[in-house]
RNA sequence: GCGCGUGUAGCUCAGUCGGAUAGAGCGACCGCCUCCUAAGCGGUAGGCCCCUGGUUCGAAUCCAGGCACGCGCGCCA
């Protein structure tokens, strides 16, 4: 990998720096890496000189030179060289880095990056099926998970479940007023298989029944009211309905490779009183307080910090009509909490500053054998808890969409009035945009584009029954993927077809998923998902293959084992990798070792399309190389040797990179 | 009104801390399977990087002011 090698080089550049100006390390400038154009050039290149002209009044070129002359070999990493306009490129020992790096084992982790982190991610209602832009958050979530593990940290995943919101209620209220069923019935029907798909179209149903008329929206209100007080049949079935429901999720993620630690049911957030504790909290600190007057007497608030403005006037009760504006309610004058309030007791829990913990028992199992837990209010009857209490982290990152920026932002303004400000500093809000529709598959699901006309996009409606089910795009997916399989393998066995199109639908939905920047709305549309040509998972999962192949072919024809190849590398010429004619190989060595670098920006940054560009391009990289530089077939040994090397190396860097996003290549394709 | 986000090729998007000739994919057109899998590769066409001004040796990138589009901003959940 390659970071270690940029240490060396900005500590090289350092000293020479300290050296020939008698600059301070306080003084430095930053020194900046970047990669020419094209490795004729050079193979990292550095800017700093630039930066130094204007300080030391002196032109670009000279500084470069002189940094040049004076830091010769650094570390043994190759030859520095000065250009005419002043940058200063390092031409690697091609050797060398290749040898040291073929072959090697991932990155140890990073001192000190081991604190423990929890990730929300999912968080998807539970009273009807997933849809694509669930599968964003959870692709997004689930990818960051990986990377933030890569880096050595501890994860812990957690999956929110609001099962005590209108939206579950709606589905209750469906289920009693519209189905006419009893807690019996709606048993019996959440043992069905796609019983989300059920309470996606009942709560499509509900949406309208109220619209027909508004006295009936007093259903909803009571059956809310019922769901938070936890009272007799309608919590009782609409935990029939959340338990299923959420088990139709798991398995919609398990198709993905996503899984969980921990499932928090915001009904034990209520049972538990964790809003009790967070609202004592809260007074002793001052952080809210209570309205005597005007419009939000009777109401507990918390002042909020507009970003525009610098400082707050000294105090908001002169009479000040905009005041109110800058007051976030956090308790009703019923005596009731809002949102915001029981966000604030969870993000206490999270950071271990509640004082307050969950029972836990254990849930389903998972595929890959990880333990699920979940919440409970009650301890479990053996008495058997998690090993590893969960919670008290000291970074967390909550996986929402852009629409919760501002709720998102009043928590950490809570965790800063609450005087813990690393805490708040620490408690990140991953925001991205939404996923819509396109508009030709909105009009393909049977949407009406001209209700909404000047839009580039349509939303999607959980509420109006109008998107895309996440099972159903796979479902597609699969199917596609599974016609093509069996056209160019018609010999596989069934099963196996299966398996490997399944392989090849979830690398080609979770690439689609995070090959956007996250501020930008995907406008889904349903053909470019569908579509395994070009920018998309296959293409990179086909490299890969391509690679097993002719490792594979080392193997049948020249009795070569990958582990032979790397062995053989300490005595192999350097011819292979110089100059002109070893340039392709070199291009792939290199930028297969960037990996770490890449997701040392992703998690910098939650800009998670860097790594998905970074495996394209890399992919795109072996497959130039693949058609201009023959492996098996190459006469000159030692030639063959190299080559083989950076096959062998081009396939460990893939694997890794298609593993953070939750990808692995199939055995053919 | 205020806040956040977005604006780059016909379409969908990259473009790293300001750096070398602005790149992909799709679509269009022209080629390449006696050769490790053509889910691939090569080539051609396609650009007012929204506009104006500023900073800088250097701006798609930073700053200011506009314009356009999207999303937020309730004692709702």
């Amino acid at each position: 990998m390659i970071l270690p090698l940029h240490t060396d080089l900005r500590r090289a550049i350092a000293s020479a720096l300290g050296t020939l100006y008698g600059l301070a390390p306080d003084a430095m400038p930053p020194i900046v890496i970047e990669y020419p154009p094209n490795r004729r050039m050079g193979d990292l290149a550095v800017t700093v000189a630039f930066d130094l002209a204007r300080t030391l009044r002196k032109a670009p070129r000279l500084i470069a030179a002189e940094i040049a002359a004076a830091a010769t070999g650094p570390a043994g990493l190759g030859r520095l060289e000065a250009t005419g306009t002043g940058y200063l490129n390092l031409f690697l020992d091609r050797p060398r880095f290749a040898r040291a790096r073929i072959g090697g084992d991932p990155p140890a982790a990073a001192a000190g990056d081991a604190a423990k982190t929890i990730v929300e991610h999912t968080a998807i209602n539970p009273n009807k099926a997933a849809h694509i832009g669930h599968l964003r958050n959870a692709a997004l979530g689930d990818t960051l998970c990986r990377l933030l593990r890569f880096r050595g940290a501890d994860v812990e995943v957690q999956n929110y479940i609001d099962d005590t919101g209108v939206q579950v209620a709606d589905v209750v209220v469906g289920l009693r007023e519209l189905e006419k069923k009893d807690v019996d019935d709606v048993r019996r029907l959440a043992e069905e298989p796609r019983f989300d798909d059920y309470c996606w179209n009942l709560y499509a149903r509900v949406t309208r029944w109220y619209e027909e008329d508004d006295a009936r929206l007093s259903h909803r209100r009571d059956a809310l009211h019922d769901l938070e007080r936890d009272a007799d049949s309608t919590a009782a079935m609409a935990r029939v309905v959340t338990d299923s429901i959420v088990r139709c999720h798991l398995r919609t993620m398990a198709r993905l490779g996503i899984e969980y630690d921990l499932l928090s049911w915001e009904g034990d957030i209520l049972r538990l009183a964790f809003w009790d504790r967070a609202f004592e909290i809260l007074k002793a600190s001052g952080a809210v307080r209570l309205q005597a007057d005007g419009r939000l007497a009777g109401c507990w608030v918390m002042p909020i910090d507009e970003p525009g403005e610098a400082e707050a006037p000294s105090d908001a009760d002169g009479g000040d009509p905009d005041a109110d504006a800058r007051l976030k309610v956090i308790v009703r004058s019923n005596g009731t909490v809002t949102y915001v309030g029981k966000d604030i007791a969870y993000q206490l829990w999270k950071f271990g500053l509640l004082g307050r913990d969950f029972h836990y028992r254990r849930f389903d199992a998972q595929p890959s054998g990880r333990p699920l837990w979940t919440t409970s209010s009650a301890a479990a009857p053996d008495g058997g808890g998690p090993t590893a209490p969960f919670g008290r982290a000291a970074a967390v990152y909550n996986i929402i969409d852009t629409r919760q920026s501002y709720l998102q932002r009043l928590l950490v303004q809570a965790l800063v009035a609450l005087d813990h400000p690393a805490e708040a500093e620490r408690s990140v809000h991953f925001s991205y945009e939404m996923v819509a529709l396109s508009r030709n598959t909105a009009a393909a699901l049977g949407h009406a584009a001209s209700a909404d006309d000047g839009k580039p996009f349509v939303e999607v409606s959980g509420r109006k029954g109008l998107g895309v089910k996440a099972d159903d795009l796979l479902d597609q997916v699969t199917e596609r993927a599974q016609q093509e399989v069996a056209a160019r393998h018609p010999d596989l066995p069934a099963v196996e077809q299966r398996r490997t199109a399944e392989i090849i639908a979830a690398a080609a939905v979770r690439y689609f998923m995070i090959k956007f920047s996250r501020g930008k709305v995907i406008a889904f549309d349903i053909d470019e998902a569908l579509s395994f040509e070009g920018e998309t998972g296959p293409y990179l999962q086909y490299a890969t293959v391509r690679a097993r192949k002719i490792l594979q072919k080392l193997r049948d024809r020249h009795g070569l084992e990958t582990a032979d190849i790397l062995e053989g590398l300490a005595a192999a010429p350097d011819a292979p990798l110089a100059g002109p004619a070893g340039d392709e190989l070199w291009g792939l060595v290199l930028e297969a070792a960037r990996l770490d670098e890449i997701a040392d920006q992703a998690v910098r940054t939650l800009e998670l399309s860097v790594l998905a560009k970074y495996a394209f391009a890399l992919a795109q990289r072996f497959n130039g190389f693949y058609h201009s530089s023959p492996v098996v077939a190459e006469p000159d040994e030692a030639v063959r040797r190299w080559r083989a090397a950076g096959v062998a190396w081009f396939e460990a860097q893939m694997t890794r990179a298609l593993a953070l996003m939750g990808c692995e290549a199939p055995d053919r394709m």
